[in-house]
Formats: C-alpha cells, sequence, structure tokens
DNA sequence: CTGGTTGCAAAATTTTTGCACACTC
DNA sequence: GAGTGTGCAAAAATTTTGCAACCAG
C-alpha cells in the first residue's frame, strides 16, 4: 500500500529547508516499510545494497534525526538501551503494537478532553499534550480462536 | 516526603530472590528523591560519595535493569539516545512530565476501558496493556496568573 | 558457608564528528 | 555556483563483561 510514493515525506523535508537525497528517499521508504520501531542497525540492513548507491550508518543516524525533527519518526528505547525509530505521520495519533511480532498501528482513537483536564486539577500542571501506546496481539500473532 | 524509607521496595528485592546491598539502597534512594528521568551519568553523579562506599558505574547499570524488572523503574530513550530511568510504583499508572523542568508525578487517571475497545474493533487486535503520560508545565514552571 | 553482588578495568557497542568530495536546488 | 549532505574512518560515548574479593542470607 503506497510503496515506492514518498512525495509527503519529500514534501516535508522541502517545506523545512532539508534537501532530498537519495539516501534520504532510500532510508525514509526502508523504515515506512518496515512498519515497525528499527534500531540504526536493522534499518542499516533494511537498506537495498543496490549498484553503485552505498549508503553508511552515519547517514542512518543523521537522516533519522531529520525525520524525528520533522515528526516523521518517533524515537524510543530498546529494552537493551539501543535507540529505534518507528516511521509514523506527523499528525496526532496513536499507536497499538503487538507484543508478539512487533508490527505497528497508528489509530486515531484518542483519550476524552476531560481526562486531560481531571489530570490537571489533581496535579496542577498544566497539560499540553500526551502520548498513548496500546499493547497487544495483532490478528495474526494471535491463535484462531 | 518518606526519604529514607526504602521498605517497600526492599521489600520487593527481596520477594524476588535479590539481595538487599548498600549499594542498591543507595541507587534506589538517588533514584526515587530525583522524581525525575535520570540518565546512568546523572544518577551516578547523584550519588552519596560518602566514606568507604564506592559505587561502580556498573553496578548502577546493574541495578537500574533490575527495578526496571521489578517494575520499580521505566526506561526512555533521551533525545540525544541515551538510556534513562525513572524512579515508579509497580502498580499501574501514568504520568505528569513538566517540558520544563522535567519533574514528573504519578497519576491515577486512566483512560475509559471503552477506548481499548474501540482500538480492537478497529484494528483487530487485542488490547493488553497500555503507557499513557502527559506532558505540560508544572505549577513552579507556569507563570503566575 | 554459598552463591549473588560489586569494583575495576578492559572490551564491545552505539553514536558522533572532521573533512574532502558530490549533489541538490 | 553555493552550501547542504555524504562516505569513511577515527573518536567519543555508552553499556557490558570477566574475575577475584565481598557480603547478605
Amino acid at each position: 500500500m503506497g510503496e515506492g510514493r514518498l512525495q509527503d515525506e519529500v514534501a516535508h523535508l522541502r517545506a523545512r529547508g532539508y534537501r532530498v537525497t537519495a539516501q534520504r528517499r532510500a532510508i525514509i521508504a526502508a523504515l515506512r516499510e518496515a512498519g515497525r520501531y528499527c534500531t540504526a542497525a536493522q534499518l542499516f540492513a533494511r537498506l537495498p545494497v543496490r549498484q553503485g548507491d552505498p549508503i553508511s550508518v552515519s547517514s542512518v543516524y543523521r537522516t533519522l534525526e531529520v525525520l524525528a525533527d520533522l515528526g516523521l519518526a518517533e524515537r524510543r528505547a530498546e529494552p537493551t538501551g539501543e535507540a529505534s525509530f518507528l516511521y509514523c505521520s506527523p499528525r496526532h495519533h496513536h499507536h497499538v503494537i503487538c507484543t508478539a511480532c512487533g508490527a505497528v498501528r497508528e489509530i486515531d482513537a484518542c483519550p476524552d478532553e476531560e481526562l486531560a483536564r481531571r489530570v490537571e486539577r489533581a496535579t496542577d500542571f498544566r497539560v499540553e499534550r500526551h502520548t498513548l501506546d496500546f499493547y497487544g496481539r495483532c490478528g495474526d500473532c494471535r491463535p484462531r480462536e
């Protein structure tokens, strides 16, 4: 679904003054196609090793940085401490993550505004944003019933 | 509030067969007193340098590992990629994090069960658990109005 | 006593940088 | 062209480990 179409991502890069290079396209495509959190090393391994287009690990790190800045990638820590990234859309959204295979799906479901207000009342914080992740088993990983 | 009382934590350690050492006590106390996410280095710096009780960085890492296992510490990735830990209670809860000073407060507010069910219907995942964090300004960091 | 823990220092990993060259705009 | 982005390899950090000595239970 939509593989190879990087127009949106490319537009985001340009809009923020970043240049669109072959490496960035490849890295974005690989991260997007992965559909799950990837460490820099895993992502590097997923890159096409084609012809005369070597991509260095440095570029992976540098691009991941850019993507996180654009809101196109989300950073997280692996249990081992390594940083890993997930491709995602820049609009507000949440995730369901499969605890078995690691697949991630974006969802729109969002907690009620009232919840944030309750938190404000209880803590004297002024809530500005939030993150929410669901964990469970995807259809493929769940034994058929 | 409650400084120095590590009974609960100590009990958790014992219950799981871990031994209670002076280093672990010190590290738990420091992490708890910090009240915010700390990288291994930051936590190491916070440890009391008293008398003949040297604590090595290795122990900080090792203990952090144990605490995460017990559910007494939560791991996260710093924007720089370093792993950082937050002291927290092992029961289900969420956090409000001050975007200015980094202070963290635990909260009970939790999204409605209905939300999880909506996610299940929309994605074919079977939701088992979730995480939720609120970000905003705490009373101290917010300009008085 | 017994075996989990620790310190130390070395090793393994992960991430960042300096620089000359390449490529985008 | 002007200046950003890249590869490479070296450097900086971070995190993990081996092992003898220590200490909690």
